[in-house]
DNA sequence: GTTAATATTTAGACGAATCTAAAAATTATT
DNA sequence: AATAATTTTTAGATTCGTCTAAATATTAAC
């Protein structure tokens, strides 16, 4: 059995080997569970031994088949919990990420297969996250953050990469969200702060640090 | 704040001072726990020290304040669940227990007022278990086990004091559930067995262990 | 009212998960 | 290549929750 701790270890480990497609080194672990490099190298002793985890003193951490499988089986049920927070309980995005790390360590497959089917198999959670199926398969979704836009370009959102509440708070405030479209009207060179065209007919304007966090599919016309 | 093992502890506590009227004994939250009494023994020392339960060597414990309200609301949480898992997402009545007995320990309070609003704020969960209000207040529930009634009064089945699974999958077979109308007929002396007419149809035949476990609202024609 | 049986607590140990401080290995800098 | 800076591991301690075995207190039986 795979502990609560454990299995939080594990999507730490899924979550930096994803976004650095490299080995998760025991400092970048620690720093995403907020705990300090030695409990970090006392649990991956501990991973290791358990063959969850391919790890060399000194060299990083991957995880093995059986390690990835319980990793986005955890992601599969955070986001599916998350959906049901959203739709079915009527919390915004920013208020379900906290509930949904503790739901997502409920152990029972017959649950999370009728809450799938229940939420009608949604694919993507409340922030445009892909959810993987039950073989742990992610949906590819094409996408570019905004700041990568050019002028004139359309597009639509379609996630972001941002989950702090503070961030997506201030999202709600502008009124965007998942599906709203935009234009590009204008990118300040100074400070690469952009203008754009929303829904087609507010114009507003986002920092660079807003626009590179917002997640956009393009639209060729 | 309260780990998910004390909180187990208090619920303990709380079922064994209602089932008896009386401090509970070490003992008795070991086996209802299923650990040692020495382990027992260790944990009243800590919950005494955080003052959620009175607890003196050698004469049982019953719940402070504190301690009253954290059992009551998990108890709170459990039924909720376990109305969610039958009424939205199609479980059986003897499947819901063991899920709920996790699902109880998600600490939001957001949460569970969300859900009780969602469920429609059940009053009884899906074994007819009266569901405490946020104040912690129970609805007391008007009741007799079947084999206290009398040849030719009727009544109709409102819980069960059993939560087996096996005892309610035999109820599943002979289709008695919640709601379901009762004349007795008969009752045999030597075992104490007992006759019935069920939702005025059929005749069946319970064993005196099942009928104790039924619980009835009488019904003054 | 002693003695026997039972219930409860204490003693001592262990595993999981954590911490701080110190040692060792790796990587970067000159 | 040698030294400095950084990262990682080890050593040693702590808390929580658990165990078994032994000691003590309470209750029941004679
Ligand atoms: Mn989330
Ligand atoms: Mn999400
Ligand atoms: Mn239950
Ligand atoms: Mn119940």
């Amino acid at each position: 059995m795979t502990s609560f701790t454990e299995e939080n270890y594990l999507k730490a480990i899924f979550k930096i080997n994803e976004k650095t497609s490299k080995p998760a080194s025991t400092n970048g672990i620690a720093q995403q569970i907020s705990t300090s490099a030695a409990s970090v190298t006392d649990m991956l002793k501990r991973l290791a031994e358990k063959e969850l985890i391919n790890y060399e003193k000194y060299k990083g951490v991957t995880l093995t088949p059986t390690g990835n499988k319980i990793a986005t089986n955890l992601i599969r049920k955070h986001r599916l919990w998350e959906v049901f927070l959203v739709n079915k309980l009527n919390f915004s995005w920013e208020q379900v990420h906290d509930i949904a790390e503790d739901l997502e360590h409920i152990k029972s497959d017959s649950l999370i297969q009728r809450l799938d089917n229940y939420l009608g198999n949604p694919r993507f959670d409340p922030h445009g996250d892909p959810i993987p199926n039950a073989e742990g398969k992610f949906m590819i979704r094409n996408q570019t953050s905004l700041d990568q836009l050019s002028i004139k370009q359309k597009g639509v959102l379609v996630g972001v990469s941002q989950h702090q509440s503070e961030f997506l708070q201030y999202l709600n405030e502008l009124e965007i969200k998942l599906g709203t479209a935009f234009e590009v009207l204008n990118i300040t060179s100074f400070d690469k702060s952009i203008k754009i065209r929303k829904d087609d007919t507010i114009d507003i304007t986002l920092s660079h640090e807003v626009s590179k966090n917002l997640l956009v599919k393009k639209i060729n016309e």
